[in-house]
DNA sequence: TGCATATATGAGCAACTGCTCACATATGCA
DNA sequence: TGCATATGTGAGCAGTTGCTCATATATGCA
């Protein structure tokens, strides 16, 4: 066989395939999720929107809390502000951003709930042995 | 002033930056977090997993079904089954690969409430002009 | 207006990522 | 055992990312 990238045939019913085909998100949804998902895997953006989701913070109070330099945390606050996950209020000369998207803090919730079981269930299955 | 990196004190009241302090999740839960959100912050896996959410699939049919070399999805499961996010089950010569955790389902679906809303509070802002 | 403070931003660099290509491993079957 | 098929994996490369450093912009105040 030449079998140049994948196999030639599925492998599975093609009438399932069809079905299946049907069923799978679009290719814009896709890529929206996973620019979303993409924003929040960073620890550093996490401890910043995990920050801003319990207080509102100006630029270099934010920065001195979580011991990064204000440059780091302004360039971050930029992305954050240009997918609409915060927002800024000006006062005087500085700026105070918090969260304006709260369905972040129950994807936190979500994904921690999910690292909770998966360690229980790593520790249930080290002790098993 | 010196103002190495961030401002010498802090603008926020500091009984109140004490009591935030207290209240961040930890350097674990960040990290676990981060490291779960990077890992669906991927078209390439996105589209893996809401598939392998749907059937369970071969290696090869799953490769086909996207458009993907059988190395790339190769590579990507493994990753994948390190997170315990997928589980083979081996059958022949042929490795089927199915969710091994629908924490990411619900991820998913609240993931696209997020986009969702983002788009019509979007529109509803550029019909405001 | 002129200077200090607070934030924003562009350039550039080191680290990381996701792919391909070549090859290794594992299973089924003659 | 020997060959074909299905999957796994290491190396390497191009593109991306997150930081720092230098500098720009914006505001308050004397």
């Amino acid at each position: 066989m030449i079998a140049d990238e994948t196999c030639e045939v599925f492998h599975l019913d093609p009438v399932k395939v069809a079905s299946l085909k049907t069923k799978l998100l679009s290719e814009g949804s896709v890529g929206a999720l996973a620019e979303t998902f993409k924003v929040l895997g960073d620890t550093t953006r996490v401890r910043m929107l995990d920050a801003l989701s319990r207080s509102e913070l100006c630029v270099c109070d934010l920065a001195r809390l979580l011991g990064l330099s204000e440059s780091a945390v302004s360039h971050q606050l930029r992305l954050l502000r240009g997918m609409r996950l915060v927002r800024p209020r000006r006062e005087g000369r500085m700026m105070f951003y918090r969260l304006d998207d709260h369905h972040i803090v129950r994807l936190f919730a979500q994904g921690l709930d999910h690292v909770e079981e998966r360690r229980a269930s790593s520790k249930a299955r080290t002790a098993q042995r």
